[in-house]
DNA sequence: ATTATCTATAGATCTATAGATAATGC
DNA sequence: ATTATCTATAGATCTATAGATAATGC
């Protein structure tokens, strides 16, 4: 609702990422409610009420963290899909990169599912978050699948929700243990059974860089 | 470790059951760590050190929780292949049976996230529990799908795992947003989706009750 | 002036234990 | 005797605020 005016300070910015890097990672390790602003303001370096000086509250920081990797995370599929890859190569190509970033992966893992629960602070966040996946893929999806070709009563909506609950599902199965199955593989292959549904299917699904392929 | 030699008694054991129930509603509608034992205590009518008589410590009670629910589900498991349901269709009725809970559909939405993190009071059961699924339901498959028919390089065991990917994955979206997807129908469809890869891709796959076919 | 921090602390919780008392079952 | 409960409480945490002081930027 209000507008924080933010009137700017340089040594203020690096100690708000260096706050929102502690939080990610300890949120990432405990979860939410297990991490406090305490251990967070103690991994920074400072005390808990000057990290509370910077957000208000923990709930605050929570979205904070939440927002900023969103962000990070969109920008990145916007290059990927601008340098020419297609939807689905983007797709596992963000997978690719995050599974080096194990912590963030965990992050979501834990806190989508703890933000089940409605009055969790991250609740709307999520919901809303869902939302908007499963429309942006189901919209883009209609350029990478045939809709003739889909069995009766088949909506792309339905791909589209299938592929986000195959990347959480064994995202969780890999992070509860991760010799059991890894997330690229599985995503490819997934989309190997999905292939007598493309307009092509024999499209190139890779996360090396395209050759001289038409734009998506 | 220890053989609690649980001497009887009809009060406590219809006590234990109370406690559970009591333990099973708050951690699904809170998490693990949101609901008190506290909490849990006054839902059942006792005190919490009373409580604690029962179950010495929160973490022995979660655990508790769980095991029994999981028994619960397996016994209705055999049932429905006994009762000549296929794999398949047995896990639709699961599913089904579970919609009618959904605070325990919740629980282990959120337990299972939560019990990423290594020292959780869950952790182990849960990487127990999904090697023990996974594993039960790829031998399962055996009978349903043709290895022969399957792309290359692909197991059983990924199948497996993707059943249950969509399974937990359709749910979290299903727990976030009720209208955004029904967990049966996108289960039926995924099914549809893997017909040509069964051995019989017409086979009979439902809720209802088998009529006179051979057993699965 | 504005921003960044700190000290100190209020006020809630939370888990678990000690020790006493009441109820129950062979 | 054994089991079930209760009262009381220790000892940890946790979030957030008040109010003072130091540092910074126009």
């Amino acid at each position: 609702m209000d507008k924080k005016a933010t009137r700017k300070s340089p040594r203020g910015d690096s100690r708000r990422r260096a706050i929102l890097d502690s939080a990610l990672r300890l949120f990432s390790e405990r979860g939410f409610n297990s991490a406090s602003i305490a251990d967070i303001a103690a991994d920074v370096g400072m005390t808990q009420a000057g990290m509370l000086h910077h957000f208000p509250s923990k709930a605050a920081l929570l979205l904070a963290v939440l927002q900023e990797r969103e962000e990070r995370n969109q920008k990145a599929k916007s290059e990927s899909l601008e340098r020419g890859f297609d939807y689905l190569s983007t797709f596992l190509r963000t997978l690719h990169t995050n599974e080096r970033t194990p912590i963030l992966v965990q992050l979501f893992a834990i806190l989508s599912a703890e933000s089940i629960v409605q009055d969790h602070p991250a609740h709307d966040w999520f919901v809303e978050r869902y939302r908007e996946v499963a429309a942006s893929m189901t919209s883009e999806l209609a350029a990478v699948f045939d809709q003739s070709k889909l069995p009766a009563g088949m909506t792309l909506e339905a791909f589209a929700r299938w592929i986000i609950a195959v990347a959480d599902g064994v995202r969780l199965q890999w992070l509860l243990d991760p010799t059991a199955v890894s997330r690229e593989t599985s995503m490819i292959q997934f989309f190997t059974i999905l292939r007598p549904y493309m307009r092509d299917p024999d499209m190139h699904i890779s996360l090396d860089e395209p050759s001289q392929e038409k734009r998506r």
